[in-house]
DNA sequence: AACCAGGCGCATA
DNA sequence: TATGCGCATGGT
């Protein structure tokens, strides 16, 4: 990978094994939208990121070299080799097919309070759906950025508020959850910021102290938003990988990146 | 117009 | 430990 800048802002050349597309487009981010000419518009650590992907490199639009090296470097997680990774899971019969028709999805770190609160959300819920609740969450909680975008509100704003605040954001059952997440959050009794350096199975446990997070959230939240790559989320499609495809258990190549294999389990399993 | 969605809490055995 | 049910809302 080759990191220029140039006039548009940051551009990427030669970069191995990365699909934007399908990395946006797998359901472990909510906040991506592909404009009509092919640009992604997204908000992340309370920045505003256009991005698109040609034959030739990626194009990080009106990014300096500090913001990439800052925060887009390791969101898109540029640096860990996926190639390598990739050919490890081939010694697999079916992650290999995964690998061979989805190459290039990577797995996003994301802000812990952000991705907690979204697969909160996404429980018992449709992705459309999903996107459309952390849209209204951040329109009327978060701060302005733009005319038309918002960050991702803080767990300390989200404690202040009751069910009923949340009411207009249409998330049901789930607001009382989220509430609960942001009061743990924010009191300190429960240190997001620390759970990427637990062991996996003691950042289980704390997360699971909040209410309405389960194993699957918890896993959810230390793979995309604390870079915990072990952590194996299990949802109704990878249930039915295990019991189609793996009934004694995940082959030995994945260990130590069984939650980037499940992404590609995932996506290959979800689009039938 | 039903069915179901990247689950979880709670009750019951 | 293991099932089963209800949950708010709305996309398909």
């Amino acid at each position: 990978m080759e990191v220029l800048k140039n006039e548009d802002g940051m551009f990427l050349k030669e970069v191995n094994c990365f699909d934007l597309d399908l990395t946006l487009n797998c359901g472990q981010a909510f906040r991506w939208y592909k404009t009509n000419e092919g640009i992604w518009h997204g908000i992340a650590f309370g920045k505003i990121l256009e991005i698109c992907q040609t034959d030739s490199g990626i194009i990080f639009f009106h990014v300096s070299a500090e913001e990439f090296n800052n925060i887009w470097r390791s969101y898109f997680d540029l640096d860990r080799d996926y190639s390598n990774l990739c050919e490890s899971f081939c010694a697999d019969r079916s992650l290999k097919t995964a690998v061979e028709l989805f190459p290039g999805i990577h797995i996003l770190r994301q802000e812990p309070w952000e991705t907690l609160c979204s697969f909160i959300i996404s429980q018992n819920n449709n992705i459309p759906r999903i996107k459309g609740i952390i849209k209204r969450l951040c329109e009327f909680f978060g701060e302005p950025l733009s005319a038309n975008d918002f960050s991702f509100p803080g767990a300390e704003r989200i404690s202040m508020l009751s069910v009923d605040d949340l009411a207009p954001i249409r998330a049901g059952f789930r607001a009382k959850y989220i509430i609960d997440a942001a009061q743990k959050a924010a009191k300190g009794e429960i240190d997001l910021d620390r759970l990427a350096s637990m062991p996996l199975e003691h950042a289980r446990c704390e997360l699971i102290k909040i209410k309405g997070v389960g194993s699957k959230v918890a896993d959810c939240t230390l793979l995309y938003g604390c870079g915990q790559t072990d952590a194996f989320p299990v949802d109704v499609w990878v249930k039915r990988v295990m019991a189609e495809l793996y009934p004694n258990g995940l082959p030995e190549c994945v260990k130590g990146s069984q939650g980037i294999a499940q992404q590609y389990l995932f996506h290959w399993r979800r689009q039938q």
